[in-house]
RNA sequence: GCCCCUGUCGUCUAGCCCGGCCUAGGACAUCGCCCUUUCAAGGCGGCAACACGGGUUCGAAUCCCGUCGGGGGCGCCA
């Protein structure tokens, strides 16, 4: 029975803004179970909403599902079989299911006005009751609603629910659901404006399109009992349906802008790897069965379960998404960390539009370096700071501590008199001279390293000072739009802020 | 207000369906130690949870009832 009918499911969003990653969680689960199960997976656009609907949103949510690394057998620029996949294409067939259901008396016009179905609403709340429609048009005859159609009334159409039973189903995640028809009421189908509401398209795309599983948000369960009722009315079978919990930001409200980054696109421009992404996503409501975290997406597909996932809502933790990211990080070539890291130090001046092999060499090396430790790529700038940065004259206060010591004052002096004829700079001296201090004033350890760290790099922390001066002073020789001093030019300028410092204190 | 869903460490979760293997496992975060020429990374270890109250049972995180908490929905939005 189940190889005997391919799996189909769909994703359909309404282009009407930036992905979020609870929906980019619903088209991954949808796209994971296609994938796994050798069955299609199919993108539609929700475009009925004129007044939020946009080309440019569809442009940006194709981009955005592709940088995911998900793709599709049928969809609006692709094709299929079951097209047009955008709804605002599908008007006519709406229609011509509208009228089906209107001529067979299922469906019924309605004509009351917009402003009194909300007193009516309102009121019913105020009451404390379920506001559900009256059925005050339920029973003007098809012919007399023509009619007054004819003469100018505008009219939306509703379908007819029964007054009484229950609409059962089984949903793959949360089990037997039942809703009571009496809460349900007439819903409608078709706006006046002739636009189809949401739950009567849904139900008309997927039934067309052979969807056979529905896998969307927990915030539809209400509504598909009203879906259900259509399936009904038109005697098609039902799909399978699968209910995902909520995604909430950390004070468990439903995620949004102020708890940080939500939309694909931000954590693009962030430098998260979509692989990281999908990868956490994944570990929302689902976990894999044995203890392996850090997977692929051709392991996600392999290991999805949709009997795993779970139901309660999940907080999203974008520290664990970070550490996740780094994983993924850890596993790239030298070649692609190069290329994801390099507009990010383009845009901070750091890099040029033209790179010479040399420099090409040592980036590469130094976004090894700097890419541990990273959260994602647009924390490389700061990091790279430490060597393209550096101003003895606004050191932080951890800094001016290091310093102030007689210790350091000391180990300084002597430093900046054993380099002051020097020409010639490397880690092999830097470790000479350093040796020659320790024995001379007995300065060791930390005392000893930490305020020439100070000196070298103005910070109390980053690199150790073995990569650090190779790095130095390799990148020092090749002329970067913002030039880097080399460790005597530092050392020099440091020396002058000392005494100036010592002049001020005196 | 009404309806639906949901409730295991701070967070994501395993276990729950098919009671005993649970002195409740893992991961992130946190804390400590090790490594170390700082910080971080890495290695090792610690802290930390079955929402509450009743049942059922020899035995309950697991089954039943209730309470409380959280979320979603109640549109001519999707």
């Amino acid at each position: 029975m189940e190889n005997a009918e391919k799996l189909r499911v769909r994703f359909a969003p309404s282009p009407t803004g930036f992905i979020h990653v609870g929906n980019a969680r619903t088209a991954l689960f949808n796209w994971l179970l296609a994938r796994q199960k050798g069955g299609i997976f199919v993108l539609r656009v929700e475009d009925t909403d004129l007044e939020r609907s946009s080309q440019e949103y569809e442009r940006n949510l194709i981009k955005d599902l592709h940088w995911l690394g998900l793709d599709w057998d049928e969809g609006p620029n692709t094709g299929g079989k079951f097209g047009p996949y955008r709804q605002s294409e599908r008007l006519e067939l709406y229609h011509q299911y509208a009228k089906q259901l209107l001529e067979a008396d299922q469906a019924y016009y309605c004509f009351c006005p917009q402003e009194e179905l909300e007193r009516e609403r309102a009121w019913a709340l105020a009451e404390g009751r379920s506001p559900v429609y009256s059925g005050r048009c339920r029973h003007i005859t098809l012919k007399e609603a023509q009619e007054r159609i004819k003469a100018g009334e505008k009219a939306a159409i509703r379908l007819k629910v029964p007054e009484e039973g229950l609409v059962r189903f089984t949903d793959l995640v949360r089990g037997e659901v039942e809703f009571d028809l009496k809460l349900i009421g007439d819903p409608i189908i078709v706006r006046s404006n002739g636009m189809p509401a949401y739950n009567f398209s849904v139900v008309i795309d997927d039934a067309l399109m052979d969807i056979t599983h529905v896998i969307r948000g927990e915030d539809h369960i209400s509504n598909t009992p009203r879906q259900i009722l259509l399936y009904q009315a038109f005697g098609w079978p039902l799909p399978v349906f699968a209910h995902l919990s909520m995604v909430m930001g950390k004070d468990n409200t439903r995620l949004s802008k102020r708890h940080g980054a939500t939309s694909v696109d931000q954590f693009r421009r962030e430098g998260v790897l979509p692989q990281a992404l999908c990868n956490y996503l994944s570990f929302l409501g689902w976990s894999p069965p044995e203890g392996k975290e850090v997977l692929t997406l051709e392991e996600l597909v392999k290991l999805f379960d949709l009997s795993r996932v779970n139901r309660s809502a999940a907080i999203f933790d974008y520290e664990k998404l970070y550490w996740l990211n780094r994983q993924h990080i850890k596993l790239l070539p030298a070649e692609k960390k190069l290329t994801l890291s390099l507009p990010y130090l383009q845009e901070a001046g750091l890099a040029g539009e033209d790179i010479t092999p040399a420099q090409s060499q040592w980036l590469s090396e130094a976004i090894e370096l700097f890419l541990e430790g990273s959260n994602k790529f647009s924390d490389l700038p700061e990091k790279f700071l430490l060597i393209f940065d550096f101003q003895p004259e606004s050191l932080d206060e951890e800094s001016r501590q290091i310093i102030s010591s007689d210790s350091a004052r000391k180990v300084l002096k002597a430093f900046i008199n054993k380099t002051a004829g020097v020409t010639e700079f490397n880690y092999e001296f830097f470790a000479h001279i350093t040796g020659e201090i320790k024995k001379e004033t007995g300065v060791k350890g930390k005392e000893l390293y930490h305020p020439l760290r100070v000196m070298l790099t103005a910070r109390a922390s980053g690199l150790e000072l073995d990569k650090f001066i190779p790095l130095l002073e390799q990148g020092a020789k090749l002329n970067f739009p913002r030039p880097i001093k080399n460790s005597l030019e530092r050392i020099r300028e440091f020396s002058t802020f000392l005494k100036l410092q010592e002049k001020q204190e005196a």
